[in-house]
DNA sequence: CGCTCGGCATGACAAATGTCAGACGCGGCT
DNA sequence: AGCCGCGTCTGACATTTGTCATGCCGAGCG
């Protein structure tokens, strides 16, 4: 094991960044080239270092930790992506690995278990929290139709039906029916908690 | 400066707990007794080790940092509580300084800088954030009424107005009038826009 | 081709929600 | 005491939202 993996980090908590940078310099084999605090400051470091890992946060500010990976993955396809999370919600995790993410785990993990997971996304392996995963399958697949969903996106931040018409350019009724068969497929009393619980699983 | 902080350090990102344990470790006057991943937990540690000084995440499954911060208060007045976060809501800071919290800061801090706190709090001081500070006095105090902040927090999930009306024990006509002049009070145009501007403010 | 099925779209009607004027009690103020 | 102002509470009315029956179009299939 003479290699050493060149680790990119990138979360928007300083104290964790700091804390993780540390941490994973206690590794022999690992060695962290470059830290970011925003999507935008990860794509720009990891031009100028070229990593063979990426650790993303999922949440952070300025572009999304898949958002990255998609990039990442365009610019610099020898560039493995591990994210991590600290919410973990179902439908990230299939963005994220159709993203082409190699591993998914939630902030609960220990540094050491970060450490491997590290060298087994290094080695070209894939990784996903077991519960992460079991979560995800549980949840399945959005029932919801390409229009069920951009209507009750819209309708997220609790603007009335009219504006959502004008914006979405449907009539009024339709806007109604949409939100109304989603909110069936949910199981939800309404369109609000409709999309409370689309949010939780990750479909919007 | 020969006395040694006790620290007890509570968060459920086993990550961040980890990597922040061995940080402040390598401070020769820190010393980190015990660590808690929920709210129970860092209460029950805390009464097995009395730490001088309490680091407790906001957001904990079980019980926040704010009420373990309380039951802390009645039970070990001597220990001083630092409040860290990932998403700073300006009442939660008001929460916090009204519970007895002596430090406030968002986890974007260096832990070279949170070492610093530890021991500003441990001496006594206290030490909050400044710009969640300027956040929570432009937003100000709640405008609410507590029956306008009972009914809007019974609203939160999206129920319909007959079972906000019986949980509260009021007239139907009387929870709409409640949400009706809740909404106006935040400028929101109807009652589910309230319930996101109240959570933004942190004034439910 | 002719058929069915599912997604998209609409308007009319029923139900839920928002708005209004007003009643009651309580505390502060002159 | 008498008079506000404010919070609480209510029912009646207007508006918004949810539900339903229906039509249109393209994809898949016998």
């Amino acid at each position: 094991m003479t290699e050493v993996v060149r680790v990119l980090l990138a979360d928007d908590e300083h104290l964790i960044r700091g804390a993780l940078a540390a941490l994973l310099s206690l590794e022999d084999d690992l060695v962290v080239v470059a830290e970011a605090a925003t999507g935008p400051e990860a794509l720009a470091m990891a031009r100028a270092h070229a990593p063979d890992v990426a650790v993303l946060d999922l949440q952070m500010p300025g572009a999304d930790g898949v958002k990255v990976a998609t990039s990442l993955r365009a610019e610099l396809p020898g560039c493995r992506v591990l994210i991590v999370t600290s919410h973990g919600r179902p439908g990230h995790l299939k963005r994220a690995l159709a993203a082409g993410v190699r591993g998914f785990v939630p902030k609960t993990v220990s540094a050491q278990r970060l450490a491997e997971l590290i060298r087994t996304v290094h080695a070209g392996n894939r990784y996903v929290d077991p519960e992460l995963a079991a979560d995800a399958i549980s949840a399945g697949d959005s029932p919801l139709t390409a229009r069920e969903a951009e209507v009750l996106e819209l309708a997220a931040d609790g603007a009335p039906v009219a504006e959502i018409a004008e914006r979405a350019a449907l009539a009024e009724g339709t806007v109604r029916n949409y939100l109304s068969s989603a909110a069936t497929k949910l199981g939800a009393e309404n369109r609000h908690a409709a999309v409370r619980l689309a949010r939780e699983r990750g479909w919007v």
